[in-house]
RNA sequence: GGCGAUGUAGCUCAGUUGGUUAGAGCAUACGGCUCAUAUCCGUAGUGUCCGGGGUUCAAGUCCCUGCAUCGCCA
C-alpha cells in the first residue's frame, strides 16, 4: 500500500508555533505509523510565500520579499528536525517547478471555460487581504482591523466554483470519510446547502506583484488559494512524474479548522476542474489554547516548539501533544499539563517499567533474554498476551483513524498491566529459591518480549525514545525494519539476545525544571518594565521578606465618603494618611458612607494610582471578604486594635 | 436569527446498536513492596451524567424543551 500525507504549507508571515508543530507532528507520526505497517509513504510539508502581507512584512524590515520569505521558510524547515519530524519533501510556492504547475493548471481550467473575467467592486481590507461583504462591516469598519476598508472597484478573474457544487455535495455524501471528524463534514455540508459563489482568483499587478502571473493575462497575478493549494500536486511531480501516479489517489491532507473551507470546498472543485480524481481524505483538527485562553501574538502567550524541545525533549513534546488533544477538538496547553504527563506517564509508568525490568533481567538473567520454561506458563501470562493482542488491534485502528490519544491510552493500559505483572510475580522472590528458576525465566522472558512490543508501537510517536528502547533490548536493527502486524506477534524476542542496560529513558523532572516554556518575547517597552522587577514569587507561592517590604501599608483615617454615581459597588473615600488622599473602594454594597467617617483602616499606600469611574484612586483599603453557604458575600474592613496615629506603618 | 457541536468525579476525559451496583488517568487519604527514576502495587471514596418534560419493562444513551459554552453561516 501507499500513503501520501501532507500538512498545509505554512504562511511565512509568522514563525512556527505549537499549532504548526502539532499539525506537522501528526503528519510525521502518521507517516511513521504507515511505514511501520509496511507502506510506501510520502510525507510533505512546506511554506506558502506569496501575497501582500509578505511584501509589507519585508518592507518593514527593509528587505525584499524573496529574502524575507527565504528567512522565514528556513525557520520552518529548521524547526522540524528538532521535533524528530522528517518530511520527504519540503515545498516552497516560490519554487520554479511550482510556479510552472500553477500556470499549467490555470491555463487548462481557463481553456475549458471555467475561469472568466468580470468586474467586482467592494470594500477591500488591506489587513485581511480580501474584500469584505457589506454585512461583515461593523460601523463601516473591518471588525478585525478596525479600519475603514478601501472602496475598490476592479476587474478580476473568477473560477466557476459553483459549477462543481452539486458534484461536491454528492461526493461528500457518498464518502463519509472524505472529511473527518464528522463535525467538520457537517459544517461543510451545511455551508454547501447555500449556493456557492464563484471564487476570485486574481489580483491586478497594479496592486500586487509578489505572486504568480496568470498565464493568459500578464496584468494579473494569482491570488492565494489557486497558488497555495496546488502545492499538493507540485510536490509529487504533477503532471507526469512517477510519484504523482503513485501517490495522488491516496492523498490525505491534514489541516487546522481555520482553513477548512479552502481545503473542503475550493480545493476539491479545483481538482475536479483540472480533471483529476479527488484527494482521499481531509483530516481536520482543533486549536491549541494556552492556559485556557486563545494563543495570540498580542497577548504574548505564543508557545514556540523550539523552547519546548529545549525544556522537555522532542519525545515528550510529541507524546504530550498527541496524548492531550482529542483529534478534532480544541485542547489546552499548559506547563503544568506537560510536566504532569512527562512525570506520570513517561517517567513513572513507562520509564520506570523499562528501568526495573531491565535491571532484573541483568541481575537475574545475566543481561540476556532467558529461555522460557513452557511448563510454568500461567493463566495470567496468557491473559497478558491476549491483552497485548487486543492493544495492538486498538492501537492500529485508532492510529489509522487519527485517534492518537486513544491509541496511546490503549498502550498505557498494557504498561499498567506490566507493572502489576511484576508485582504479582515478584521476580526478586523467585530468585531466592533455586526451585523457581524456571518460573523466573518465564516471567523475565515475558517482560523482555512485552518491552519489545512497546518499543515497536511507540516508534511512530517517540522515535528517539523507541530507538533507545530497541537498543537496550539488543534489537535496534531488527525493530527498525519491523513491520506490523507480523512484528507484533508474541514470541518475536529471541532467547539469548544480549541486553544493554542504559540510562533512564525519561528522567523525572524536578519541580524547578517545570518553569514555563519561555513565552513569546514581550514588546520592548513591556520587556524593559519586566526586567526592572524582581521575581515576584517562588514556585511554592511564597514571597520573600524583601519583597513584602516593598508593600507600604499604613494606617489611615477616613474623613469623608460618598457614593459614586452609576457605580453600584464603589465608594469615593477621602483619607488622612497623614496626607490627604482619595481612594476608590469597592465596598458600597457592605458599608454606607456615613458609617465610615472616622474609622481607621489599613491601606496600601504605594499602589500605582488607577482611575476607576473617572476618579483617580491613590491606594487601596484592605478588607476581608467571605461567602456563606447561600453564596451571600460579607465584607469587613480591616482595622487596628487600638488607637494609633494616622500614617503609622504596618509591618 | 439559522445550522451544528459540546455539557459525565476536584481536573482531563471514556462511555459501543438504550440493558446489572456509571468508568479511566491525574490529584487526595491510608496501607503494602523493595526489582525500579522518592518509582510501583492495593484500598478508600465523593457524581441531581447541565435543568425540565416525554417514549420505554429499562435512558448518561432516543425524542421535545430550556440554560450555558463554542464553532460555522447570515
Amino acid at each position: 500500500m501507499t500513503t501520501y500525507i501532507t500538512t498545509p504549507i505554512y504562511y511565512v508571515n509568522s514563525t512556527p508555533h505549537i499549532g504548526h508543530a502539532y499539525t506537522t507532528i501528526i503528519a510525521d507520526t502518521y507517516s511513521r505509523f504507515r511505514r511501520l505497517c509496511g507502506d510506501d509513504v510520502r510525507f510533505q510539508t512546506g511554506t506558502d510565500e506569496h501575497g501582500e502581507k509578505i511584501v509589507q512584512a519585508a518592507e518593514k524590515e527593509g528587505i525584499g520579499p524573496r529574502e524575507y520569505a527565504d528567512r522565514i521558510s528556513a525557520a520552518f524547515r529548521d524547526t522540524w528536525p528538532l521535533l524528530d519530524i522528517a518530511p520527504d519533501h519540503f515545498i516552497r510556492t516560490t519554487n520554479p517547478e511550482h510556479i510552472k504547475v500553477v500556470q499549467d493548471i490555470l491555463q487548462k481550467v481557463y481553456d475549458q471555460g471555467d475561469i472568466y473575467f468580470s468586474s467586482y467592486s467592494g470594500h477591500y481590507c488591506k489587513g485581511c487581504e480580501r474584500f469584505l461583504t457589506e454585512k461583515e462591516l461593523v460601523d463601516g469598519k473591518c471588525p478585525d482591523h478596525l479600519t475603514v476598508p478601501d472602496e475598490v472597484s476592479e476587474q478580476n478573474y473568477f473560477f466557476r466554483m459553483s459549477k462543481y457544487q452539486d458534484w461536491l455535495i454528492n461526493h461528500i455524501k457518498d464518502n463519509p470519510d472524505y472529511i473527518t471528524p464528522e463535525r467538520y463534514r457537517n459544517e461543510v455540508l451545511s455551508f454547501l446547502s447555500e449556493p456557492l459563489e464563484d471564487l476570485c482568483i486574481s489580483r491586478p499587478c497594479s496592486r500586487l506583484t509578489w505572486g504568480i502571473p496568470l498565464p493568459f493575462d500578464k496584468n494579473f497575478v494569482t491570488y492565494v488559494w489557486f497558488d497555495a493549494l496546488i502545492n499538493y500536486l507540485t510536490g509529487i511531480g504533477y503532471p507526469d512524474g512517477a510519484d504523482f501516479t503513485k501517490y495522488w489517489s491516496v492523498a490525505e491532507h491534514i489541516v487546522a479548522k481555520d482553513i477548512l473551507k479552502p481545503h473542503a470546498i475550493y480545493w476539491p472543485t479545483m481538482i475536479q476542474a483540472a480533471g483529476l480524481p479527488p484527494y482521499k481524505k481531509l483530516h481536520v483538527h482543533g486549536y491549541w489554547n494556552v492556559d485556557e485562553t486563545k494563543m495570540s501574538k498580542s497577548i504574548g502567550n505564543v508557545i514556540r516548539p523550539g523552547d519546548l524541545v529545549e525544556e522537555y525533549g522532542a519525545d515528550t513534546v510529541r507524546y504530550f501533544l498527541l496524548r492531550e488533544m482529542s483529534f478534532g477538538r480544541d485542547a489546552s496547553f499548559s506547563k503544568e499539563a506537560i510536566f504532569e504527563r512527562r512525570n506520570s506517564d513517561l517517567a513513572n509508568d513507562i520509564g520506570n517499567l523499562f528501568s526495573r525490568a531491565l535491571t532484573m533481567l541483568a541481575k537475574y538473567a545475566d543481561a540476556k533474554v532467558p529461555q522460557m520454561d513452557e511448563a510454568s506458563i500461567t493463566e495470567e501470562d496468557r491473559a497478558l498476551i491476549a491483552a497485548i493482542e487486543k492493544m495492538l488491534a486498538e492501537y492500529t485502528a485508532c492510529m489509522n483513524g487519527f485517534e492518537f490519544h486513544r491509541a496511546l491510552q490503549s498502550v498505557w493500559e498494557v504498561i499498567g498491566m506490566l507493572n502489576r505483572f511484576i508485582v504479582t510475580n515478584a521476580p526478586w522472590e523467585l530468585a531466592k529459591e533455586a526451585a523457581n528458576a524456571g518460573r523466573l525465566r518465564t516471567v523475565l522472558y515475558f517482560l523482555a518480549e512485552s518491552l519489545r512490543i512497546l518499543a515497536l508501537v511507540l516508534r511512530p510517536v517517540m522515535p528517539t525514545a523507541a530507538a533507545k528502547m530497541a537498543a537496550a533490548l539488543g534489537m535496534e536493527e531488527a525493530l527498525a525494519k519491523a513491520v506490523l502486524p507480523e512484528a507484533g506477534r508474541w514470541g518475536g524476542m529471541q532467547s539469548g539476545t544480549a541486553l544493554h542496560v542504559g540510562e533512564a529513558l525519561f528522567p523525572r523532572l524536578e519541580k524547578k525544571a517545570a518553569a514555563p516554556a519561555a513565552p513569546e518575547k514581550p514588546k520592548p517597552q513591556v520587556k524593559a518594565e519586566k526586567k526592572a522587577e524582581p521575581a515576584t514569587q517562588d514556585e511554592d507561592g511564597l514571597i520573600s521578606f524583601d519583597y513584602f517590604g516593598k508593600v507600604e501599608l499604613r494606617v489611615a483615617e477616613i474623613v469623608a465618603a460618598e457614593k459614586i454615581v452609576k457605580a453600584e459597588k464603589l465608594l469615593k473615600l477621602t483619607v488622612n494618611a497623614p496626607e490627604e488622599r482619595t481612594l476608590v473602594a469597592g465596598i458600597a454594597k457592605h458599608y454606607s458612607p456615613e458609617e465610615l467617617i472616622g474609622r481607621k483602616v489599613i491601606i496600601v499606600a504605594n499602589l500605582k494610582p488607577a482611575k476607576l469611574m473617572g476618579i483617580a484612586s491613590q491606594g487601596m483599603v484592605l478588607a476581608a471578604k467571605e461567602k456563606d453557604a447561600d453564596g451571600n458575600e460579607r465584607l469587613v474592613l480591616s482595622a487596628v486594635a487600638a488607637n494609633i496615629a494616622v500614617g503609622s506603618r504596618v509591618a
